[in-house]
DNA sequence: CTATCATACGTTATATCATAACAGTCAAGG
DNA sequence: CCTTGACTGTTATGATATAACGTATGATAG
């Protein structure tokens, strides 16, 4: 599989270089503030996701980070993702075995993606009354819930534009 | 991995005899009526699915068709589960990297899943209410959905009991 | 200062999940 | 009969993920 295949550019909400500097600040500043160890593999691994304005596979990072110096196998990416995830400065894609920046990481927060058939792009949307919905679902099974993988396939705005 | 990790006993809803021959009789009408062939590695795979009370992976499945007779190698496992995934018969659960019989064989439904970190049972719950919720927002980001991954991971009724 | 301990990083090796490509079988229709 | 299309099976390989272990570094207690 190639190089990000999932990472194009003709979707929106991908807010551009402000967005990214912004998203990184805000993960910067939370890592300090709960003493949690932003180390260079991770930051870089963060960056990595936020470039990329898509999801990426462990694969397309570990390759990434192994061109920049770091290590070479794949627990290096593996670790740096899941640590990622774990902290709310990622999440993980499980249609497309891949991994995103969280486009809010400030707030400990429920999140949906739309996934683009056409460009391949995800995007993050909010997903508060979806997760009420679901946990409301959830509760009438008398199950207790912890967390939900919410993703929709589909379109984005510019992707059916351009199927007409 | 062993033989069908996903699939306890402890959880509610997997409806016993009765609800799996409903459910097969079910299916199989409905493919008589579509004009769909449930062959008999695909029926047999379905009953494996029904049998199992919650999510078998690929290669689970492709041992106990081996061991009936059928074919030894993954593409036989992978066609029959893929083929009842597009026709509606069972669900692929992606957390799990699984399947799972369709509880609701006869109606084109949007569904959940509830997925027990206790016992690994994997329970469909009706979705309407989160799926309308997720296609508003996904409307709200211009976003076109085709179907959706919802996917909640928590515990059941037994065993939120057991933990107690 | 230095012993100890926890955390993180890196490696080798292997497990697990999935599909591409091609060959044989068999029933339905010309 | 013989072609065609759907299905089943195979070999081979690709893609994703983790277990287990050794090393480095930095904080802290003695």
């Amino acid at each position: 599989m190639s190089e990000h295949i999932h990472g194009a550019f003709c979707c929106p909400d991908h807010s551009g270089q402000q967005g990214a500097r912004t998203i990184l600040s805000q993960a910067e500043a939370r890592a300090t503030r709960m003493g949690l160890r932003l180390t260079p593999v991770r930051l870089r691994t963060l960056e990595l996701l936020i470039a990329a304005h898509g999801a990426l596979g462990a694969y397309d990072v570990l390759e990434k980070l192994a061109a920049e110096g770091y290590g070479t196998q794949p627990p290096v990416a593996y670790r740096a993702l899941n640590w990622l995830v774990e902290h709310g400065f990622a999440h993980r894609i499980r249609r497309l075995n891949a991994f995103t920046a969280c486009a809010h990481p400030s707030d400990d927060h429920a999140a949906a993606f739309l996934i683009c058939t056409g460009c391949d792009s995800v995007t993050e949307a909010p997903a508060g009354a979806v997760t009420a919905a679901l946990t409301q679902a959830a509760d009438s099974a008398g199950f207790s819930m912890d967390r939900a993988t919410i993703e929709a396939v589909g379109q984005c705005r510019a992707c059916q534009g351009a199927n007409a």
